[in-house]
DNA sequence: ATAATAGTGTCTGTCAGACAATATCTA
DNA sequence: TAGATATTGTCTGACAGACACTATTAT
């Protein structure tokens, strides 16, 4: 690395989050209708500048408590890209690093500040609209298929899901997210005998109908061997 | 996300990169020595600043360049993930977006004009070092990781050969990256049914001694279905 | 009883690893 | 010839998908 150039050009660095969830039988995003220029009035990633003193997965967590109010230790918070196209900020040459964030389904978030208004969207929807702020569309996408491809190779799954789930919800998680349908059955043998995806507790419970289904929690794997294939 | 603070503490870009390569029989990565302040003399990632007008993949690819004075094409790059812990450069916050290049067997590097020195390090060295400039040591350490796990579900294996190659020639790039011993039987028969892995070509060679082996390019694909396992 | 979902058992084809056997070069 | 590596073939056990069947609840 060479030295530092005796003039930098102004550089900014924000943290944009690509927040993800189960809700209601559909795979969705957290996006905000943004309050300022530029982009007024259109939609965007949830988001901020990086702080003096405070590293990315600082920033990401900060910023996601401000936008959600959830509970830090219930999400997955990891990196996922860093965008610096030069011209994706139109006031100045802005960095941004992308994390995505799989939660369970949240209660409906609160508008941050800065956010005229923020709502749930199917991630279709919201490739499908089209005019995202900024570039993020192409961070959506990329944080859509970073989380569809983890769910083959680790059990995050889980992630979408509340702290004590059935194999059922688990199951549903996948099928939303990939747009498959799967045999339960197959399902259920293949996540209850790969090693550590998923914990048995003593309880049960009736909440999907029929009969009642054994719940569990998320074991302590952190990738799958062999990797569950879409 | 919200107006531009009124005013940033200045923030550096750069961009450093993991070249790695197998070179006998070793996993190795190209390290340079400092010339100048921070960190003279220690060894560190080949690397430099983000340009005005430039994206982060330019920036990478032109860095390649002056470093390793390599055909670009035959290189493969990724970006691995971005480093901002405050105080990881003592000059100035400093923002590094790290890449990883994927190379076949190269010519000795050139020293760049800010390098004192460049050579080839096993991985395993370089690592075991522990003085490596900067977070570099972690940086190291994660485009390993990621290039090991690359391996299992996508054909990237064929970046660390020349472009027409054996399958034994394919197959000493796992054992060489993952530390393992592969079944060489086993290993031809998983890699030529793949599907769009590799692609036969007329020619054999005899370079690897004994029976003629075919040759053969990358073929077209870019994920492993289903992944070879380490 | 009927409907709904949970969970187990079984069948069959495919594919993994182990390894025998054969092919084709160099020395 | 022996020695090295390439390539094909075969066996066997594990596991995938398909799906019949049983279990346990609500209405």
């Amino acid at each position: 690395m060479p030295a530092v150039p005796d003039a930098h050009p102004p550089v900014a660095v924000t943290v944009d989050l690509v927040v993800l969830t189960v809700r209601e039988e559909r795979f969705q995003v957290l996006l905000i209708r943004r309050g300022e220029e530029p982009f007024v009035g259109r939609w965007a990633l949830p988001g901020g500048f990086l702080r003096p003193e405070e590293d990315l997965a600082e920033a990401a967590g900060r910023e996601l408590q401000e936008e959600t109010s959830l509970p830090a230790d219930r999400v997955h918070l990891e990196q996922l890209a860093t965008y610096a196209a030069p011209g994706r900020d139109p006031r100045m040459r802005t960095v941004t690093v992308a994390y995505i964030a799989l939660a369970p389904d949240l209660p409906i978030p609160s508008a941050g500040t800065d956010a005229a208004d923020a709502r749930w969207w199917s991630v279709d929807d919201a490739l499908g609209e089209g005019d995202l702020a900024f570039d993020h569309a192409q961070i959506l996408r990329d944080g859509v298929e970073r989380a569809r491809a983890k769910l083959e190779y680790t059990p995050l799954a889980a992630a979408f899901c509340r702290s004590e789930f059935t194999i059922s919800e688990l199951r549903r998680v996948y099928e939303v997210v990939w747009g498959t349908a799967l045999d339960p059955r197959n399902f259920h043998r293949k996540v209850t005998k790969a090693d550590g995806f998923v914990q048995e507790t003593s309880d049960t419970t009736t909440r999907d109908g029929g009969r009642p289904a054994r719940l569990y929690r998320a074991g302590q794997a952190t990738t799958l061997h062999p990797p569950l294939l879409r």
